[in-house]
DNA sequence: TGCTTTTATCTCAACGTTGAAACTTTCAGT
DNA sequence: ACTGAAAGTTTCAACGTTGAGATAAAAGCA
């Protein structure tokens, strides 16, 4: 059993024979960023079917899972989404345009903005994520639990170090 | 220990509890984007340090380990790097302008074109490999090396599945 | 030899993100 | 109150990618 990174390591070993004892960590990572194109791939094109873009169909999960009123800062989301300030606003420029979403300036700081799911965006969303979660499990379904649920673990370890802690 | 995922799932478990045994995909994948998220950033400030790219470093780096004549067809880029066709264009302009890497039509199939390392291009390479691995090994340094590669290969079973399976 | 299909690459407009600068509001110190 | 620093958001130009279409060459077939 190989994949396209067991030919890309086996490249190196034969070009570069000293760096043998290096590449381990090649293993990985570049299956992580492999991994993540996939992935990024699917999203497009179920977020496609359903009217909605990827970037939008995060804001829409952040919000939801949040809970009750279902608003969010504008700053919340830079750390949720790990993008920039720039794409949230065109983000929620976006979705203020299709109704999935309104700003909501209150009082107690004028600087900060509230994104607010609308009724129309959160029923939406109560459709997105039936049928998100069912593609997940597809995607995952043939794999060891056990195994995916240590993978899972071994990435936390990594990302705790790397200071991903906090989504708020 | 919590990351930022886990901070997600909690979140889904409380707003949806009966969504709870559907949750664990979630727990890998999420994992995935955000560690591909870091990554992308850590290697955005090593390119910058060296003058390239990052997109430009992947196709150096896919040029020198593929041996001499260190030559490549655009479309073996596109599988390699996982891009479409008009990025490796954008890309190969660049770097042809900056006199890392060439293009050679020969003659055996005029429609082909190499894309081949420069002598520069090439002296370059070397020098960002060495610093590219250490990059790595510091990165997954402090974690245990036996479940390194147990991540490695249930992501591997993974991409397997999905069908990158090559890289000509 | 003609004709169609396939393969390989390039072109280009649309799109989303980045990152720095601008703007407004709030906070802290005097 | 006044002033400077900090915080939250928006603006905007530059950038790289996408994806469909164009172009050109090769292969298959009559």
């Amino acid at each position: 059993m190989s994949d396209a990174v067991d030919a890309i390591v086996g490249q190196w070993e034969k070009e570069r024979p000293e760096l043998r004892d290096d590449l381990w960590p090649v293993q990985l990572i570049a299956r992580v960023q492999r991994m993540n194109r996939v992935l990024d791939r699917e999203a497009k094109v179920f977020c496609a079917k359903h009217g909605v873009e990827w970037g939008e169909f995060d804001v829409l999960t952040t919000l939801r899972r949040s809970g009750p009123p279902y608003a969010l800062t504008a700053g919340a989301f830079l750390k949720a989404a790990m993008v920039t300030s720039g794409a949230i606003t065109n983000r929620i420029d976006k979705m203020e345009a299709k109704g999935l979403v309104e700003r909501v300036r209150d009082g107690a700081d004028r600087r900060t903005v509230r994104i607010k799911l609308t009724e129309h965006g959160k029923q939406l969303t109560e459709v997105l994520m039936a049928d998100h979660l069912n593609r997940y499990a597809r995607l995952l379904g043939d794999l060891d639990p056990a195994e995916v649920d240590a993978a899972a673990g071994l990435l936390r370890k990594f990302l705790e170090q790397q200071g991903d802690t906090s989504i708020t």
